[in-house]
RNA sequence: GGAGACGUGCCAGAGCGGCCGAAUGGGCUUCACUGCUAAUGAAGUGUGGGGCACAACUCCACCGGGGGUUCAAAUCCCCCCGUCUCCGCCA
């Protein structure tokens, strides 16, 4: 949720912020009116409200006739307090309807444009030459398969498509990297969090995605849970409610979780293999801190992915996504993609996302700021950012790009410690 | 799933439907006293929003959340959420 009073004070830098999403700008100006009705009608319910409380002491103090005739006399006034009441909650929740339906301002510095306008901000090691290495690249399935890792026929069989078995070294495999990532990022302080996988709808929605709409989102309608497409949305409703002391610091988690996604619109695209799936593993990094602080926490999360993906020793790039193409609480959003081989092309393999306070606002997480008497400071919303660092998609990249001309797959050094030191995985 | 109890400020814990934004104790902050610490004494100590000079003062909202009854609700009624106890069931 954006600040209304800033949107209120700079309504063009939120009219820039909406063109460049290539979103409707005319909200702006219904917010604006919304916020002025709304204080309005807040303004003469508190006014009738005080006549009513004075009135009330009044009714409280008086007997007999004296009390009878101020009661029926109140008793209208009762009845406008009523009105008044209904119209500023009704005025409340058109303005909440709306705020919450606009995205977050975006940071200065997005590329404008849509889903192929991203920059590349810079692309590190080279995709491997197959052609001059004289053999053929298989795609990841193929060497799944090969090496009795990858099982898509049976999770098509037990759960429909894009379900899938991981089996023998392609379990050990995941389960490595997730490790692999969990160990980093517990060195780099973060906190180790297994999270919970179903939420309720006000933290899904509070982290920003529209449970009625979204067609992502696996619904338990029975029980109104729903299940999370990233530990992100248990990590940020983690401190919801609450006041967090930033004085020492961010805060910083790293959760653990399966994550589950519908994939309604994407039908046809990406059917073979694992790069899209209904459900997988991610090693999500999380972390509250404050406005001030937050792009430079948004390069070190940046940072920390690329440290990753050099532990895999994956060639990839880093794109500054488009502003059309950013969700609903990101301002800004940095991709590492990494090159797949039988695709010829960059696939992404981690996204991290500066949500300044959108998401604290919705959950309200307020830190407490320092005060000049020793006393307690006022509070604001914090922010939140959050990037992957290791997920079942990794797999892919890791198994084309270090195949061998028989199928066999070269295991990255720094995954080795979490294989029992296994240097290849053989073909069966 | 069944039965019951409870949900109040940083914590503990009171609160006849009006004088309760809320007793009391602890904690915390400031000051005083003390060679230091401790102890003691005094004062202060919720959040958000509005008026106003972001002062004094004042108004509104908030006692798990949402509805309702009433001139008036922390206090009565209903629903939901959560916690605890007992029973059942299943890991």
């Amino acid at each position: 949720m954006i600040d209304v009073r800033d949107l209120s004070e700079n309504p063009e830098k939120y009219r820039a912020s909406q063109k460049a999403r290539g979103a409707d700008t005319s909200v702006v100006d219904e917010i604006i009116s919304a916020d002025a009705a709304r204080k309005s009608a807040i303004t003469s319910y508190e006014a009738l409200r005080a006549e009513q409380n004075l009135f009330g002491k009044k009714v409280a103090q008086a007997k007999g006739e004296q009390k009878q005739a101020l009661l029926a006399e109140v008793k209208e006034l009762a009845g406008r307090v009523k009105a008044a009441s209904a119209e500023a909650d009704a005025a409340l929740a058109a303005q909440d309807t709306l705020v919450r339906n606009l995205p977050n301002l975006i940071s200065e510095g997005v590329p404008e444009g849509g889903e192929d306008d991203f920059i590349v901000l810079k692309t590190v090691g080279t995709p491997r030459d197959f052609a001059a290495e004289g053999f053929e690249p298989k795609d990841h399935l193929e060497i799944g398969e090969l090496l009795g890792a990858i099982d898509v026929e049976r999770g098509a069989k037990v759960s429909g498509s894009r379900f899938y078995f991981l089996k023998g070294v392609g379990a050990r495999l995941e389960i490595a990297l997730l490790q692999l990532a969990m160990d980093q990022a517990i060195a780099a302080g973060f906190t180790p969090m297994i999270t919970p996988t179903l939420v309720r709808p006000e933290t899904m929605a509070g982290t920003g995605f529209d449970v009625k709409h979204d067609a992502e989102i696996y619904r338990l309608a029975e029980d109104d849970l729903y299940l999370v497409g990233t530990s992100e949305v248990a990590l940020a409703g983690y401190h919801g409610d609450e006041i967090l002391d930033l004085s020492d610091g961010p805060l910083r988690y790293a959760g653990w979780s399966s994550c589950y996604r519908r994939e309604a619109g994407s039908h046809g695209k990406d059917t073979r293999g694992i790069i899209r799936v209904h459900q997988f593993n991610k090693v999500e990094m999380f972390t509250y801190t404050t406005v001030e602080e937050a792009a430079a926490e948004h390069q070190r999360l940046l940072a920390w992915e690329e440290e990753m993906l050099a532990k895999v020793e994956l060639p990839y790039r880093v794109i500054d996504t488009a502003a059309g193409d950013l969700g609903m609480s990101a301002a800004r959003k940095f991709d590492c993609e990494a090159w797949v081989p039988t695709q010829g092309a960059y696939r992404e393999l981690t996204s991290t996302s500066n949500c300044t306070t959108f998401q604290a606002r919705r959950l309200n997480i307020r830190e407490r700021m320092a005060s000049d008497d020793g006393g307690k400071g006022a509070t604001r919303a914090v922010a939140t950012l959050n990037g992957t660092l290791a997920t079942t998609r990794w797999i892919v990249a890791i198994l084309e790009h270090h195949q061998n001309p028989d199928g066999s797959v070269n295991v990255p050094a720094a995954l080795r410690p979490y294989l029992g030191g296994l240097e290849v995985f053989p073909v069966l």
